[in-house]
DNA sequence: TCAGAATGGGACTTCAATGTCTCAAAGTCA
DNA sequence: TGACTTTGAGACATTGAAGTCCCATTCTGA
């Protein structure tokens, strides 16, 4: 595994730490500079043109290593077993876990437009369309709303409990709960 | 009316044709420069800064312009009268008809934060928070979550309806009926 | 320990966005 | 029509981020 990347060790994690202080900061403020992102991943700014040329470079590989690290979440929560309504509940809680990730990937449209065809996605990896597409099917996910839709409203209460969680508006430890219980029954009881 | 800002009609039109092109672009693209903006306006350059002598200064004056709006749209929806459920309704239609404004407004937390200061909301309008509180004491919204989580799921909501319908993804006269459905129910059945 | 790898910091260039200014052309209104 | 207003286009200076390069220092692993 680590051959095919024929990097050392040190090198390896400091290509690490420059990613994901991309995404987190880039998730954070949009128009951070590459100084911001330096800084936040504790490495000289020199260091981070030594990895990555300039900054297309960067988001690109910040991306496909975003969807890595959001596909690996998704993976571990085997959305093709059991129920989907408890598959949809192990899903928003692995969203929620990977929150920056998805910030950093859907908070600007227009990041992920660029750079559509840097990613191609993991086949293997169940998608989110089918879970829903399944639970539709099954009768526990409301068949009036196209899967498009719902699934936009995962990532729109997913990025927002993750959002206040940030603010401090939320407890950290509560933000999964909610979520789903916003999801899966809206605010009218 | 109009004396009171001692423009000619032909100020005013340019002026409010710069400050709605500056918030749909800015909403559409965080990273729009001036000249998109200007483009977008169908004017100079030099023009626009010649009513706005720099960045922060459009910004601001965009800012308070799409709250004037956003309070406007607010302001008739009535949200005091009548069954909070109904007025709950008619804020997320009202909203949803601002998509753009609050788009811009919210869709970059940092582009809020840089200007709170520079807009006093008008307190003759009842806010969101407040029709939240009193649908819950009616007992007919949830709870379990704070009146703030319930606010940012309506920004929440309404933002995702207005981008699926500006990607093509909802059709807009359908887009008010799905956020309202999503809000009170969810997604489960 | 010691050679090679990796880093930080600074000097420097390039580039795009911003902001200022002028002038001729077009528009407005009495 | 004629005075006055508003505009667009372009020249120009400024600024901050991006990108390149070098060198002394620190770190790593055999």
């Amino acid at each position: 595994m680590s051959s095919s990347t024929s990097e050392s060790g040190t090198r390896g994690r400091t290509r690490r730490a420059i990613l994901a202080a991309a995404a987190s900061t880039l998730a954070r403020d949009r128009k951070a500079t590459l100084a911001d992102i330096a800084e936040a991943a504790q490495v000289g700014r020199s260091t981070l043109h030594r990895y990555f040329a300039d900054r297309s470079e960067l988001m690109e590989a910040a991306i496909v290593d975003s969807f890595r690290a959001v596909e690996d979440s998704v993976r571990e929560a085997a959305i093709d077993q059991g129920p989907a309504l408890e598959a949809m509940r192990r899903l928003l809680a692995a969203m929620v876990d990977v929150g920056d990730r998805l910030a950093f990937l859907f908070g600007d449209p227009r990041v992920l437009e660029e750079f559509t065809d840097s990613f191609v996605p993991d086949m293997s990896v169940p998608t989110t369309i089918d879970l829903i597409k399944r639970g539709q099917e099954e009768g526990v996910f409301d068949r009036a709303s196209t899967p498009e839709w719902i699934q936009t409203v995962i990532w729109s209460l997913t990025y927002s409990g993750w959002e206040a969680a940030e603010k401090g508006e939320l407890p950290r430890h509560g933000v999964t709960a909610t979520v789903i219980r916003t999801f899966e029954n809206g605010m009218v009881t």
